[in-house]
DNA sequence: TCTGGGGTCCTAGGACCC
DNA sequence: TCTGGGGTCCTAGGACCC
């Protein structure tokens, strides 16, 4: 991309990604329906072409769709993050040999800077062919002078098959911004788009012929700039370099319904251990700890309950043995007997490069902090070697009743050596 | 019986300062 | 008893994304 050459964006997405994962390895799935279940196989999200076709709503309960699934033999997945992960790198590595512009956006979208193309249709036909050649995966290629009429250009490329996966905005946007409702467009969700429509704006084109003064003054900078956008002027860039994580969560919700504060104890210990590798990965360390509670916003109003407490440390740690002092500590002050618990979670806020910690002035009594960075080194390291949770602290319990639910779950062909001899029968 | 998990950014309002 | 205006920083909550 010459620095003179106008900007222009590609949104490179592939198609069903989660389904056409499980697909890669099982040639029997190409034709039929298949479907990707949340965690605990809770919702449905991700369908194949023939599962949308079929009329199953993208983040619907299980439950709702159970005859339909066994009436037309749907083939059903849990998701299996670590396959997902592992192609979705492939497919960058592959774009990657085509340009240094790339930003990646998401586990299964990438934008692309591609100003300065004489033909910019025939560039991503290449890279469309190419993805599909060494990854196996089918992609869907939106072009437009910026992200969020890329983003409408990429809908428009999986919607319509005469354009054989690439669709680039034409001068005129007007007629493809008529056809298209605000609530999908990139940025505007469900809320959004209710109050668009209570002041009388209902397209996209509508949306774009706003005048943007008054969109900011009524519904904020986020909505102006996509007024802009629609427009052709560029408010987003592209992103190359990986901005630093500003927090780290991991929640899960119970295979079954939790009371017992040991249990509950176990398995936000658990997630603390979790946290705390993430955070030790990147080098990080954490200044606050927040631990969430809840039961089912489906329950009983008797029986509704969420609640949180923060923890701030005296200074950052990234040792787990403090994460889990802390968190006993705030799950105490949140806890309450007798309630069906559904979920919990961990928040590490804060974070700042362990390298440069700033030292407490007075540190808590009994800490050793050299000491505490070897045996988290160690521990990371077997658990590395050896796979998650051979060592583990033994607050997380060993029955584990709370453990979700993944009974569904495709073998990780691309990352652990076990599951690849399922390949070969 | 059964409804995901992990992030980002923006805004409004309170605390505090001069 | 009366009692300003403006700035900054922090936090909680809301909205969005995939």
């Amino acid at each position: 991309m010459s620095k003179k050459s106008a900007p222009l964006f590609a949104l490179v997405d592939v198609n069903n990604f989660y389904a056409s994962c499980e697909r890669l390895f099982e040639p029997r799935l190409e034709g039929v329906a298949v479907v990707v279940l949340s965690n605990n196989d809770g919702c449905v999200i991700a369908r194949s072409q023939e599962a949308k076709d079929l009329g199953i709503p993208m983040g619907i309960a299980v439950h709702k769709v159970k005859d339909v699934l066994r009436r037309e033999r749907v083939r059903v997945y849990s998701s299996n993050y670590a396959l997902y992960g592992d192609l979705s790198g492939r497919v960058v590595s592959v774009l990657k040999r085509f340009t240094p512009y790339l930003e990646v956006y998401s586990i299964d979208e990438s934008f692309l800077g591609i100003g300065g193309f004489a033909d910019p249709a025939a560039y991503c036909h290449d890279i469309k062919d190419t993805v599909l050649r060494w990854t196996g995966l089918p992609v869907s290629v939106g072009i437009g002078v910026t992200k969020t009429l890329a983003k409408v250009a990429n809908r428009i490329a999986k919607k319509d098959p005469r354009h054989k996966g690439v669709f680039i905005m034409p001068d005129n946007p007007d007629p493809v911004l008529g056809n298209l409702n605000t609530g999908d467009i990139w940025g505007i969700g469900r809320r959004l788009a209710a109050r668009l429509d209570r002041l009388g704006i209902t397209t996209a084109l509508e949306l774009k012929n706003a005048d943007p003064k008054f969109i900011r003054a009524r519904l904020g900078v986020v909505v102006e700039r996509t007024v802009l956008e629609l427009r052709g002027t560029p408010c987003l860039a592209l992103e190359m370099t990986v901005p630093a994580q500003k927090g780290i969560m991991v929640s899960r919700g119970f295979a079954r319904r939790v009371t017992e504060y040991r249990d509950i104890e176990a398995a936000v210990a658990s997630y603390v251990s979790r946290a705390a590798e993430k955070l030790r990965r990147q080098g990080l360390s954490t200044n606050k700890l927040t631990i969430s509670l809840r039961t089912s916003p489906f329950a009983p109003a008797s029986e509704r309950y969420a609640n949180a407490a923060g923890f701030v440390f005296s200074e950052a740690t990234s040792d787990t043995t403090d994460m889990i002092k802390a968190a006993r500590h705030c799950l105490k002050k949140i806890y309450k007997p007798g309630l069906p618990y559904q979920k919990a979670g961990v928040f590490l806020d804060a974070l700042e490069d362990a390298r440069h910690t700033q030292r407490s002035l007075f540190p808590p009594a009994g800490t050793n902090p050299d000491k505490s960075r070897a045996l988290m080194k160690a521990v990371d390291r077997i658990n590395a070697d050896w796979g998650h949770d051979t060592v583990r602290f033994a607050v997380t319990g060993i029955q584990r009743s709370w453990a979700m639910k993944q009974n569904q779950k495709s073998p990780c062909y691309t990352t652990r050596w076990q599951d690849l001899k399922q390949v070969g029968g």
